[in-house]
DNA sequence: CGAGCGGTTGATCCTCCTCAACAAATGTGG
DNA sequence: CCACATTTGTTGAGGAGGATCAACCGCTCG
């Protein structure tokens, strides 16, 4: 593969081009989404930003009126403590909405930041209002997908409570590349991840040199590698075992919501 | 006070007699529900259960058509590892829908069990989705009522991931104090929890004996005690600050969804 | 009365953390 | 382009928080 350049050189499709491409794929491994919903999607959505990595692209206890969609890069959504630690709540690939909750909730309880260059596409409130007042099934898709975000958080919840650090570490990277591979942002058994270390300790509740340490021995096992910002899985069973992996809670089967 | 002597002598004031008093109470100090609103939700819900301690409610993996209302005892979402381990995903109180995401995910990836004798009301989904179609108010007040538990999970992650053992118990005890007290059943500044400190560890990410020397330093540091199932809090102030607790993920401000 | 469960305490072990040093990669200004 | 700073990754040594194993107590219930 050709050496990526740019800060957003992570896609090479022509699906560059529609911002709502992965949030389509998405939702339609879950449910028929009509075209007339499609369109609906695409009425709603305003603006497209651009931000660096490292970014608060939403801030703890601040009320906001849009919610944004990830179109493109890596976003989490994390807390600090008061001693300078920091867990990471969930970590977001394209086609996610970052903050759909904050429709509700009107503002959140934990902060929202860029890990990597991102594009985002903003929905006002308003608009998601409205489909809840007039698309009921496209309402329940989109409650559906925050219903899915705390699926997710349940996982890590068992991960950090449970797991040894060698398990976590393989979950993690067992459910970027599921959910990676239904927005098509996989290359075989591989993925770009262009993220640190100390990224993934604080996914996994470990410290820094743990993760480094619990990297070199899934290396050592022929189970997969983390380099160059690239994730490469060499043996997805094991993996999987090792991390004690099941997709069922991804909920990927097409039924009607 | 008076020794309560059957299963489910946990209740003593007239609001036994309504299923729906602790939802209620928890919705309204959320938002406005309106008479009609509650009326609606009175004709959605069906059969009142009684069930014995540990018998498991919700089983993973399983097709459910309704949804259960929490009206009395204690109830935990839980995943158990190939090992034997088990962590609790959350912890239910009278008032709490135990699996109102299964409306829309169909099946859930946990199993839902009773820690203590419990009554339950059934709700069919097929009402709910009527509630989605006709009432989008009372809708969004579902949906926020699923995004509270996935606020909820958050913060058991940040505990199970980032927080000293200590540190974790005694925020698990703050946060079971806000939510009971918003449903009425505190009693100042303690409450009845009857299970055990085996479930305590299950939920907090620790073993039952790491959890008893936890318990004997919260008593001997004069903050709470956990004993003949009732928590008592002596220093309020000083165990918050001991479990870095604030309710502000718990959205206990009234304002509309 | 014995069985079983829940709670309590001690001794020992081990996973993971902390601290520290250094190497490699990346970025910056001249 | 190089010199330099900063970030990220790597490895080692030592330490600590919590797990494990085990014994025992008290209570409840059949």
């Amino acid at each position: 593969m050709a050496k990526l350049t740019g800060p957003l050189a992570n896609k090479d499709t022509v699906s560059g081009s529609d911002p709502l491409h992965e949030l389509l794929l998405k939702l339609r491994a879950r449910d028929v989404l009509s075209e007339e919903e499609e369109q609906i999607l695409r009425d709603s959505i305003g603006e497209i930003k651009e931000l660096p990595r490292a970014k608060v692209i939403v801030k703890a206890g601040v009320t906001v009126s849009e919610c944004t969609l990830l179109v493109e890069g890596f976003v989490c959504r994390y807390k600090d403590l008061s001693d300078g630690q920091r867990q990471l709540m969930e970590l977001h690939v394209p086609g996610d909405f970052l903050d759909l909750h904050s429709f509700l909730l009107k503002q959140l309880e934990h902060n929202v930041g860029s890990m990597t260059p991102v594009r985002l596409v903003m929905t006002p409130h308003d608009k998601i209002r409205d489909i809840t007042e007039k698309h009921p099934h496209l309402a329940r898709m989109l409650w559906f997908s925050t219903l899915l975000d705390a699926a997710i958080h349940r996982e890590r919840i068992l991960s950090v409570g449970r797991r040894s650090a060698l398990s976590r570490i393989s979950h993690l990277f067992c459910e970027l590349y599921v959910r990676l591979n239904v927005v098509g942002l996989t290359d075989g058994f591989s993925y770009r991840l262009p993220i640190t270390q100390a990224d993934i300790a604080d996914a996994s509740g470990l410290t820094a040199v743990h993760v480094n340490r619990m990297l070199k021995q899934l290396r050592e096992m022929g189970l997969m590698s983390f380099r160059n910002n690239e994730v490469v899985i060499q043996d997805w069973n094991q993996l999987q075992r090792t991390g004690e992996f099941s997709d069922h809670y991804l909920y990927l089967e097409r039924r009607p919501r």
